[in-house]
DNA sequence: TCGTTACGACTACGCTTGTAGATGGAGAGT
DNA sequence: ACTCTCCATCTACAAGCGTAGTCGTAACGA
């Protein structure tokens, strides 16, 4: 239940089961591939880890798991970006934003889409 | 140099140095008060932490120290808020916003905002 | 001068994370 | 039946974190 904190590097293991599931053990490893130069043990621990923390379930599979997302990647999302905004802006969305406006991370693309988003919040 | 990552307890003792330097170890953990309960030792540690970190300056001011912050409080959230928003929404800032539009955390006076700082952004 | 305080430094300790090796059993090939 | 291989599980271990106690010393008050 309560779904515990999810740590980076189990986020990456997350990451394939949320594109599809179920997944084996080395079919999420092989998904990770070089991105993180990880030895299949550690992926197998970081599953086992998720287990335990309720955010994913298994289904045997003959001899070996096939391993499933408990969590959906938006509630985590959600979950963890309240979390940050709460901590560093106070649960105000519009300096965060300024923030990357500063910061000049915003490209024209991104400014465009969020223009269409808040036109169609105001409704 | 290299601001290594500040955790959110030491977050937390970042705060009133952010609002007021250079503090005391006493004076910093007035501050924080009992917002969170923590013994004056636990603030020390801190304060230690961030020190040994390069996160914090000290000055020297008879028998004890006064601390200021070294790093902005800008940048520590640029970095965050980077880190958060490449792992979850691989850097693109609109399905963040989307994210919580759809939880709908969103005031009106959010979405106000927003659209204020979007028009700036055409400009 | 002697005890009391107020500090910083050092030490502690259990928990989580990142990273992985070792072990033991079940299937598969021979 | 025997070995090789594949898996999950158990174990490991250093670093970081949350939380705090103890120690030594310098200053202050009596």
């Amino acid at each position: 239940m309560m779904v515990e904190r999810i740590s980076d590097s189990e986020y990456a293991v997350m990451e394939p089961l949320w594109r599809a599931a179920p997944l084996s053990a080395n079919q999420v490893a092989a998904a990770i591939g070089d991105e993180r130069n990880w030895s299949i043990q550690t992926v197998k621990t970081l599953l086992a880890r998720l287990v335990a923390k309720g955010a994913l379930a298994t289904q045997a599979d003959g001899r070996r798991f096939l391993y499933s997302p408990l969590i959906e990647r938006e509630a985590h999302r959600a979950g963890e970006m309240r979390r940050l905004v709460d901590r560093l802006f106070g649960g105000r969305i519009s300096p965060l934003v300024a923030q990357f406006a500063d910061a000049e991370t915003l490209s024209d693309t991104d400014i465009a889409e969020l223009k269409a988003l808040i036109e169609r919040l105001e409704k």
